[in-house]
DNA sequence: TGCTGCATGTAACTAGTTACATGATTGT
DNA sequence: ACAATCATGTAACTAGTTACATGCAGCA
């Protein structure tokens, strides 16, 4: 369940409310996690019945009232406990793959269309991080940084590999033909 | 849904039943995508429902009897539509990612200690890969060589953020005692 | 007047996992 | 005698998505 802790993780520096940890998703965790509220709201009630977090509200003026969540002492002690297990079952699961995979269904034109339509959006990827990097780079918390690094590297493998891939499946079915 | 569409690609090479289905997954492309008993038949049922394929029994003798399923033209086309679209919205989404930012909340000890034990499991996926590729790289179709060069390539990734992730926590959390 | 942001939520849905049930055959 | 392989399935569960509902504030 990595959802909760990335509840948990955020929780952990400092308190927020639903909202908030809605927008910290997307700014801090959103190229590893993402959440929408129909998850979000649930599972932090959950996570408050089960003591790992707890509940103030915070009445404001001209705003809706908010419920500000705290890490308990049980929930900084299950984050830990999740943290320090090494991830075992890793998968690059993405539907990109598949649809590599099963270019050798298509036609040469076509899996060449679809390759270089694949690689602008990659590309595009790739330069949106860096310039995150440009820009904010110098002001970004190192953690938040890494993760950063972390989609740049992996989109530099994509570019590479869908040119190698690029390569063969044309080298492939161009023998095909002949 | 992507694997639906993973069995429709599968099908679309050779008429199979679950069972050989489940097998193809674990050994074509159990590196982007995986399948459990519970979602298949159950899937394979509703494909067939909606016209995608088509089911033929075969009686086997000191065995039981096979479901084969074949894909239809509406499968075909199916598939072909959905092989056409890239994928745009991509995410790196792995629980170890969300470890690598939480290490903000170790201590160095621990963290080092979590970082040692996540790279002895990556560059051993990363060596299973190379073995693979070496021992078989020469007789599989080029197109599931294809997809191992991408695990290839994502663990050669990991192992190198690693690599740079050590050096800046170690650096930043010595700062942090200062 | 209408849009965006703030703030919380639910209902209905799809996707995926785990554990179980059945029962024969083949290999150690 | 026991485990693995072949073969199909269901029930109960967890995880995640989408769309909707409410309502006020501030801005163009």
């Amino acid at each position: 369940m990595g959802t909760k802790y990335a509840i948990l993780g955020l929780l952990n520096d400092r308190p927020m409310h639903g909202y908030e940890i809605k927008r910290c998703f997307e700014e801090m965790v959103s190229n590893v996690w993402s959440i929408n509220y129909g998850r979000l709201y649930p599972l932090l009630k959950r996570m408050e019945q089960e003591g790992l977090i707890k509940k103030e509200t915070v009445v404001q003026e001209n705003r809706p009232d908010k419920l500000v969540y705290e890490i308990t002492e049980a929930g900084k002690e299950d984050l830990q406990q999740w943290l320090l297990a090494p991830e075992v079952k890793r998968q690059i699961k993405d539907e990109f793959y598949l649809k590599m995979l099963f270019l050798k269904h298509c036609d040469l034109d076509t899996a060449n269309q679809f390759m270089k339509e694949q690689m602008a959006v990659i590309t595009e990827q790739f330069q949106k991080f860096n310039l995150i990097k440009e820009q904010w780079g110098n002001v970004m918390d190192p953690y938040s940084a890494m993760l950063l690094e972390a989609g740049i590297m992996h989109s530099e493998a994509d570019i590479k590999w869908l040119e190698l891939c690029k390569e063969r499946i044309n080298q492939e079915k161009k023998n095909h033909i002949n």
